[in-house]
DNA sequence: ATGGTAGTAAAACTA
């Protein structure tokens, strides 16, 4: 395993949010950046954006411009796997790729509308799958990343206002087991190795409440989750606003991770 | 905050 630092950005359209993305990357120069609903089919992916900065990019998205991930990466990847191996596929929502010696899987979790639905089920059903998929194809890597939006805030300091929330598709006890059920694999929650108890940071504010950001209101669902072998050979989890300082974003934050010396 | 709005699209639908 060499070096790496991974970023996770969902992004809430990716040609809407190069003007973010590109800069950032040119600064920041991570080995791979994971985003989340690029919000574009393939044939439109901008690709030559990333090319430009002489970055690899790779990136599943659907017909109907909805959800969508993709990895920038610094160098190219070894090996990429687009879903699940069995169907459904779930092709706009996970994508597995072999970096610096790693693997690093990216999910855009089903936010799951509410528990009465039937795409609440459909979500712990991912997280039912992703835990199969990786136990199955990875049980034996101890090199292992998995980041994305998870749409689960673990615990109640990932959000505002506990009490209120515990019937969210993104709080319900419920769903936290499933990711949990994931994460039981073997995973540490890496911001949290940095920053244990401590309230108040998210990683996503809702746009369609005014001045989230101002009054804290927001929410810890996006995640960089990885094996014990790496969080002990970690440097650093951190959530950087910078690039969301633009003023109404509908994008989250971008969570960055360092492994390595 | 059972509202709010950004994004993809071309009327709703998702988040």
């Amino acid at each position: 395993m060499k070096n790496c630092k991974c970023a996770t950005y969902n992004v809430n359209s990716i040609r809407s949010r190069l003007h973010i993305v590109i800069p950032w990357l040119k600064e920041n120069k991570p080995d791979v950046l994971c985003l989340q609903e690029t919000k574009v089919d393939n044939e439109n992916f901008p690709v030559a954006a990333f090319q430009n900065i002489g970055y690899h990019i790779i990136f599943s998205g659907s017909k109907d411009g909805r959800n969508g991930v993709a990895m920038a990466l610094r160098r190219e990847p070894r090996e990429v796997l687009v879903g699940f191996p069995d169907k459904p596929k779930e092709e706009d929502r996970l994508l597995t790729a072999q970096i610096n010696g790693m693997t690093v899987i990216n999910t855009y979790v089903p936010q799951g509308y509410s528990l009465d639905d039937y795409r609440y089920q459909y979500k712990l059903q991912f997280f039912h799958r992703l835990k199969e998929y990786i136990e199955n194809a990875y049980s034996q890597e101890k090199n292992i990343l998995w980041c994305g939006d998870m749409n689960v805030a673990p615990l109640d300091i990932d959000v505002t206002n506990p009490e209120k929330k515990k019937r969210h598709v993104c709080f319900h006890t419920e769903v936290k087991k499933a990711f949990h059920n994931v994460a039981s694999l073997g995973f540490v929650d890496l911001f949290r190795k940095y920053y244990p108890n401590e309230p108040g940071k998210y990683t996503f504010f809702d746009y369609r409440v005014k001045d989230a950001v101002e009054r804290k209101i927001g929410w810890r669902i996006d995640h960089i989750m990885v094996s014990q072998f790496l969080a002990a050979r970690s440097q650093a989890c951190y959530i950087d606003m910078k690039p969301r300082v633009t003023h109404k974003p509908s994008d989250h934050t971008v969570l960055v991770g360092e492994i390595g010396h």
